[in-house]
DNA sequence: AGCTTGTTTCGATGCCTGTCTATGCAAGGG
DNA sequence: CCCTTGCATAGACAGGCATCGAAACAAGCT
């Protein structure tokens, strides 16, 4: 598992909250790749099983179970959430050991976030 | 145009950061079907337009320029994501004025923030 | 009523994706 | 070396989705 995880420009994204100005095509590109990981609900219950697990870790092997699903689908998924940077793998022994990049996550949820505009009345 | 939106169940989203507990199959749905309105790079640049304009609100024909696609495209892709609560759109005569729908971006964004969690050191 | 402008909906189409089975790779032990 | 366990990858397939052109709907004007 490589120590240098996909490439996520978290400042580029940190710094351009999409409610303050229109997202460029690159910009809106890379973070449809990021929230396109999470729209799918196996993925955000495995992120949220792999964050909340003791340690902030979990293995695959702990992960299986809560599913009705095939191991290679939850490999596949776990792929997919790797490869958009949102979780990390580390081997140790036969098990790899995912965790969650909050760095990638905070990320996100800045872009999402306004500057406390309420919503407006009546709507 | 509804006064009512699609019920955004912005309570039970904003106190289930998925972080802390492993998502409930409903939770992870309804998550997930947010997250799929804002996984396409069109998607988020409409939406960053909507939030970004003069007013905090845009007419669809404010929007239909600013990419090279066909209106039925930009209508059904505002559809989503109207359909998916985080626009509303209100008619003005001929046009349609759409505006973000800050809480439910905001429901987004804490469900994805940890309670400032640090990357882990070497991963 | 007819006409124009703005927008949405419908249906077809090519591409994308979740899931499975089969297979391959990694690690550990004898 | 072989065997076992754990996990990932490859390929097929059915269902989902972005896009278009055609059609329909909404609003305003004469």
């Amino acid at each position: 598992m490589s120590k240098h995880p996909p490439a996520v420009d978290v400042e580029a994204l940190c710094c351009s909250p999409l409610m303050r100005r229109p997202l460029s095509a690159d910009e809106s590109t890379e973070l449809a790749r990021m929230f396109k990981a999470l729209a799918d609900p196996v993925r955000l219950r495995l992120l949220s099983l792999v964050a909340s697990h003791a340690g902030g870790e979990a293995c695959v092997c702990d992960l299986t179970d809560a599913f009705d699903l095939t191991g290679p689908t939850i490999s596949h998924h776990l792929k997919v959430l790797r490869e958009a940077g949102l979780i990390d793998g580390e081997r140790r022994g036969t098990w790899i050991y995912y965790r969650v990049r909050p760095a990638a996550l905070g990320a996100l949820a800045t872009v999402l976030t306004a500057s406390a505009l309420p919503e407006r009345v009546g709507t």
